[in-house]
DNA sequence: AGCTTTATAGTCAAGGTGACTCTTAAAGGG
DNA sequence: CCCTTTAAGAGTCACCTTGACTATAAAGCT
């Protein structure tokens, strides 16, 4: 391997010339379920390189912000919507991505982070030139930069969490029925849910949700109405609800 | 929140000045199963801060690589293994740290790995000072900067991946016996499994192992001899291995 | 030889899941 | 207004996995 500089290992006894300077910024995969797709947030450039093509929403990290707070701050900035409501929505870090290569302007590290977001947000940029936008997951170019392998991951961990968390809430407004939480794993995981089954392992999962006790019924759809449920206090899936085989949807 | 300066936004028309540059370092957690318990590679600091205490091996990022890169070298450069040796190691990004007090000289954002190794190696670091050696886990003080929360980390990942995926057999030589390999989950899980339940599980599922043909025991220990096993072409566990609830080891 | 230790085979009941059927309650159309 | 369509919700049944447990085999130890 490359020899190290003097003093380019740990910054034990450091020397602040030692290493090199990298630029730290955040990326973020946004997804919501609408109209029954699987739908991401994302930019359009509008300089090289990649111009004109979409790219995940993010930006640097300020010198007195961890990574979190850049990637919070930055989903408020392009979603639009109030600090408050932004600190209750789902952010997790996903991976970092340090390809030497992967900005050809300068050597950027990217930590990149996942938001589930429910249906509600009009997402319009607040007055920004390149404000970000709802896009059906598939449906665009490729991305820029190494986007593309971002948001595959990104994906892949959403679906991956479904199984073993109570994560499908967060794709969910406050109240909703067992269908639309249907929806979010069938939308994510591209399959079709037998509906009974889904429901039996829902209800019997204690904290996964629970029932509303108002009116128990939702207007607006055609069938039956469904009961209304909340989220519950249960985080983890203990037995998990794992993706069938196949059934593509 | 704080307003971003000029040009602190996604580098899309940047300019180069108006980000903070940070120093970006790989720390790596590195497991082993040895005696029975699990063991953890550490290096004694000989500076301040935090002169004496025990601190995760790790390095600064070279211009040049990415921090997966980064993390293999110091692993190598850290264990005195050889690079080929290394190569075949199980090597996974945990996630990054990046909280602007962590390390109070600099700002350093660090991206954590989690590598698993199996008995065999002697650590000797080669010839450096501050070389790295094997601690039970557990029995050190309080670890320097944020390693304690980052070794927490990965301690929970890693037994949640023995759960959902064959990674326990990272953690055993080239051919091991059923009875190591159950030692794996319950070094790592800190319980006691019973052994033909185990047996069945991990023999069932297809491609977790695959028999060894030769002389099918093993002299050493104090029981009926075992079969040996190599690891086999799967990766993932389904349906999974689920750790059980009580029972303390 | 007898005890301990570990591997390996096998049994049995409880629980979870997949595949299905049936009923109920709304909306939409002729 | 009746009939069809759609989705919610109740319930059944067989199969598979799992946890708990018993039994046997083959080594080392005293």
């Amino acid at each position: 391997m490359t020899a190290p500089r003097p003093g380019a290992r740990r910054p034990d006894g450091y020397d602040p010339h030692a290493f090199e300077p990298f630029a730290v910024t955040v990326d973020l995969a946004v997804f919501t379920v609408r109209e029954e797709r699987l739908q991401v947030l994302l930019v359009q450039r509008g300089q090289e390189p990649y111009q004109g093509a979409w790219a995940l929403p993010g930006g640097f990290v300020l010198p007195r912000e961890s990574a979190g707070q850049a990637a919070r701050r930055e989903l408020a900035e392009e979603t639009g919507l109030s600090d408050t409501t932004v600190a209750h929505l789902h952010l997790e870090q996903l991976r970092t991505y340090s390809d030497p290569d992967r900005d050809p302007r300068m050597r950027v590290v990217s930590v990149a982070y996942t938001a589930l977001v429910p249906d509600l947000p009009e997402p319009r940029g607040g007055g920004d030139a390149a404000h970000a936008q709802w896009l059906p997951h598939g449906t665009y170019g490729p991305l820029a930069f190494d986007h593309d392998a971002i948001l595959a991951d990104a994906h892949e961990r959403v679906g991956a969490k479904l199984e073993y968390t109570c994560l499908a809430t967060a794709f969910c407004p406050p109240e909703f029925t067992l269908g639309e939480l249907r929806q979010v794993y069938e939308t994510v995981w591209g399959v079709e849910l037998d509906r009974p089954n889904f429901r039996r392992k829902v209800l019997t999962t204690p904290g996964f949700v629970q029932a509303v006790e108002g009116p128990p019924r939702l207007t607006g759809g055609r069938g039956k109405p469904a009961a209304l449920y909340r989220a519950g206090e249960a985080t983890a899936l203990h037995p998990p609800l794992l993706r069938p085989e196949g059934r593509q949807k």
